[in-house]
DNA sequence: TTAGTATATGAAGCTTTCTTCAGCTTGAGA
DNA sequence: TCTCAAGCTGAAGAAAGCTTCATATACTAA
């Protein structure tokens, strides 16, 4: 575990007019960008800033250090990426267990490939900060979204759902994330995707 | 991807005399342990001579930089984990495919528990390189034994032998990244380690 | 229009890190 | 023992990055 010292990573300040708005919108965007194209090391203040065309000077406006527009940044995403699925699950309440499973591993599997470079990139560069906490509340929202949904399965259901949870989770994210981290052609990373709802219908039919 | 420049990783010299190899296998042995003490960022040529209780002067006649000095100890670790799965797999020839299944899990799966934190401080780091060339070389011989063992088995035989592979063995490197990224207490670990055999086995059978 | 607040700037100070090299120590073989 | 290559040292140069702050500009509301 990294022994950082505890760090305050919220925001500085909130943008109030629509012209700093606008500021914050680009760093993020162009904190991504430098991600993708020069990869976590040289992910430096200067060169976010010059990429979102503005000064450095307007970046510490909102962010107290570095670190902290890094974690904001994986913040909105797994907020966004935790929206995602708790839609998807919600939209198949009471549906066919082999429905359900096909319609959670494909919107995680859509999401992340929708900008491969910005999943790459950003899969690339966790080791930067202690996202620990980012991570586990995306995962309880996750767990709980999908337990919901296995829960309004009218048909089945299953002794430990917590259990059955975790690993149908932690299967899915781990093996898009092993797709991603191999670097496979496109079309071999869709047939690992539809080998994966196979993989897991068939996991939830052994353990109904 | 990382525009980096082409980088010579090649190692400076090799170890002639007894105490120039005690003092290599120090230096990655102190890597290890700033990685794991004080995470990615604080990966120092300072800090790890320090550690290692020799001089800065002396990794560099050894590793032309500090990135050499990283991807040695990556190739380390990754060429030792193909060599325990080609064993556990070479060692089910002939098996019932649960066996092997159960065994090409728990190989992996103890080899990255024995030394949790290290494993955990390597997931971490990954972004700090280009390593792709390591993983490619690693998932070749992880795919090859398992393509062996796999056509050994007298019983049964699959149709598209390649793309099971690929995602049996996605899903299981996959898997372990995600226990050890949501940072589940031990019980639970192991608890999901046990559904991903039931899981690979009922996918084998689903496709067989 | 004017006062006051919000926002933007970017050069400069400070710190950290990487890497080299000239000189010193150790070990092996004759 | 002597010689020389192998190995080791660590101060110091050079480069790069983070963050601040005094100053300047844009906006808002009265």
């Amino acid at each position: 575990m990294p022994a950082a010292a505890p760090l305050d990573l919220s925001p500085r300040k909130q943008p109030r007019q629509a012209r700093s708005l606008a500021t914050v919108d680009a760093i993020f965007e162009a904190t991504i960008q430098v991600l993708v194209s020069d990869g976590p090391r040289r992910l430096t203040t200067t060169r976010v800033a010059a990429r979102a065309g503005v000064s450095v000077g307007s970046m510490y406006q909102y962010f107290p250090h570095k670190q902290a527009l890094f974690y904001a940044l994986n913040e909105r995403y797994l907020t966004a990426l935790a929206e995602r699925i708790e839609a998807a699950c919600a939209a198949q309440h009471g549906a066919a267990i082999g429905q359900m499973v096909e319609a959670l591993v494909m919107s995680y599997w859509v999401a992340k490939t929708e900008r491969p470079e910005v999943t790459r990139a950003l899969y690339r560069s966790v080791a930067e900060l202690d996202n620990g906490p980012l991570i586990a509340d995306f995962a309880r929202r996750a767990d709980a979204a999908t337990a919901a949904m296995l829960a309004s399965a009218s048909e089945v259901s299953f002794n430990d759902v917590p259990t059955v949870v975790l690993t149908l989770l932690s299967t899915i994210f781990g093996t898009v994330r092993s797709v991603f981290e191999r670097e496979l052609p496109a079309d071999q990373g869709k047939a690992v995707c539809g080998q994966l709802v196979l993989m897991c219908s068939a996991y939830l039919k052994a353990v109904r």
